[in-house]
RNA sequence: UCCUCGGUAGCUCAAUGGUAGAGCAUUCGGCUGUUAACCGAAGGGUUGUAGGUUCGAGCCCUACCCGAGGAGCCA
């Protein structure tokens, strides 16, 4: 017989009098002295367990029933049933349960069924999806990445990959990790005494990708509307909640679209992501919203209603300056936003998201739009209650002479970028684009508090276990 | 990288410089279909590592390792 999901043996797609097989792992047993047990089984495909009732009965009722722990992994053949007891609707009475695997040494077993702490799950990363908190949050991770590649393809986007590792040193998003293939104890030399890198696996220096931004926009002078959506990487020695050396992000690009436009697109995918959240994964949500962080789920709802509230960085630096907090850093025009401020806009001044748009030109990058005041550039971030930037964005400078006045301004040198300039050179299109930090709009979508809980396999200054 | 706090049983935590304990988990026994069940008993420890002070250190001192929170940088 088919395998049935536990999902469908709760959601009522099963109808009751039907038999079933369930696989699964236990959760907990409970033992009544009537000489039944009462087996919570979990799948992955869904939150709730359902209750597996093993009477007496059974063959192997004393033997391996009663000696089940939680872990264990099971096979359970039976009727689906209204339950007898309170808590749950239905269950299913077993007429075998055939045991698969069973928890060596159950008394270390580190998953039991109680609370731990997220610090001793981080260190048992390869148990820990086991646990209710993670299966949750995997669940909706998953969520999330499914309605990003749904909502792009409904408006036309097309999905580039843009390369994991790159010869070009011209991203300069943040430091980066070096691939290489050369022997670190013993280097080839080049007649300067430095170290040779023709003799390198791709002939030249090469680093895993920090943005795959500068690349979409070959895509996005051709295409129209695309998107990148890949693992990224940061050398930098960041030890924060919000900080993982590698992370997923997504980077949409449109053509023929100015610095609203982006900020359009950012407010509507990101209403669509919670929203897809909201309506696929309420079992999950009422789990966060109880045991992770109350309230999650209203702040979700209210996100999907309301609308964002849009400034000019000089309007919330005006704000920032007539506000009555009390700040570490003071506030003056030309100066880069602290954590402290963009909590305060977003959290007390306008308590819904934010995007701040138009920044000083000298704390952004080379090819940020420079606006006709000469002072600013169209950047945009996006600041949410809570979890502060969670999008930064701008529209791309198109000029080729605006650009290569800029390249100059800032000490870069125009060639590495010369295919970059080439865009500009043929056929140039006023174009806009943002960045998602996927793991960030994850955490604010459960509530998780620390990065390193919402992607499965961590990786951070000395810390790459798994 | 900087600041602050922490590291004791499988887990979560106690323990005036003086015999290392509890709850949960585990094992065993009990309990009329139980809901993180309940009641009773048992096993379980090189107190992060290395030095030092002291008659005596989980506790005080030094160095290091690891973790957490905050800051910077950013997504």
């Amino acid at each position: 017989m088919a395998r049935t999901r536990i999902k469908h043996l709760l959601d009522g797609s099963v109808a009751v009098g039907t038999d079933v097989v369930v696989h699964g792992w236990v959760r907990s047993r409970r033992d009544s002295k009537a000489g039944l047990s009462f087996v919570q089984v979990y799948d992955g495909s869904c939150f709730d367990p359902i209750q597996v009732v093993a009477p007496g009965a059974l063959a192997n009722y004393a033997d391996e029933v009663q000696r089940l722990t939680t872990g264990c992994s099971v096979v359970c053949r039976g009727e689906l049933v209204a339950s007898q007891g309170k808590g749950q609707s239905v269950e299913v009475k077993a007429t075998e349960i055939e045991v698969l695997g069973w928890v060596a040494e159950p008394d270390t077993y580190p998953v039991q069924p109680k609370r731990h702490t997220m610090e001793f799950l981080r260190e048992n990363a390869h148990l820990r999806p086991r646990t209710n908190t993670f299966g949750a949050v995997a669940r909706v991770r998953n969520c999330l990445s499914q309605a990003t590649h749904r909502f792009f393809h409904e408006r036309g986007f097309y999905w580039v990959p843009t390369p994991i590792i790159t010869a070009s040193d011209c991203e300069g998003a943040g430091e980066m990790f070096r691939v290489s293939t050369l022997d670190m104890v013993n280097l080839p030399r080049n007649e300067a005494g430095g170290i040779d890198y023709d003799k390198d696996f791709f002939g030249r220096e090469a680093f895993l990708t920090v943005s795959g931004q500068l690349s979409v926009e070959t895509h996005c002078c051709a295409l129209g509307d695309v998107y990148t959506f890949g693992p990224t990487f940061r050398a930098e020695n960041s030890n924060t909640t919000r900080h993982l050396s590698e992370f997923w992000m997504i980077e949409p690009e449109i053509a023929f679209a100015d610095l609203n436009d982006d900020a359009d697109l950012a407010e509507d995918y990101l209403r669509y992501l919670f929203q897809a959240v909201l309506n696929e994964h309420g079992d999950d949500m009422d789990f966060f919203d109880a045991h992770v962080q109350p309230g999650v789920r209203a702040r979700l709802e209210s996100f999907c209603e309301s609308s964002f509230e849009r400034m000019t960085y000089t309007e919330a630096v005006a704000a920032l300056e007539k506000a009555e907090a009390k700040f570490e850093f003071p506030v003056s025009w030309g100066m880069d936003l602290q954590s402290e401020h963009e909590r305060w806009l977003t959290e007390t001044h306008a308590k819904r998201p934010v995007v701040v748009m138009n920044y000083p030109k000298d704390i952004k990058a080379f090819y940020m739009r420079m606006n006709d005041d000469g002072k600013t550039v169209a950047a945009m971030d996006v600041l949410a209650p809570g979890i502060g930037e969670i999008i930064g964005g701008s529209q791309r400078e198109e000029r080729l002479e605006v650009l290569d006045a800029r390249l100059a301004e800032m000490g870069l040198e125009p060639e590495p970028y010369w295919w970059y300039r080439d865009l500009r050179k043929y056929g140039t299109v006023p174009h806009a684009g943002f960045g998602l930090g996927f793991e960030r709009a994850l955490m604010y979508a459960t509530g998780i508090s620390n990065i390193r809980d919402a992607i499965p396999f961590p990786r951070a200054p000395r810390s790459a276990d798994f």
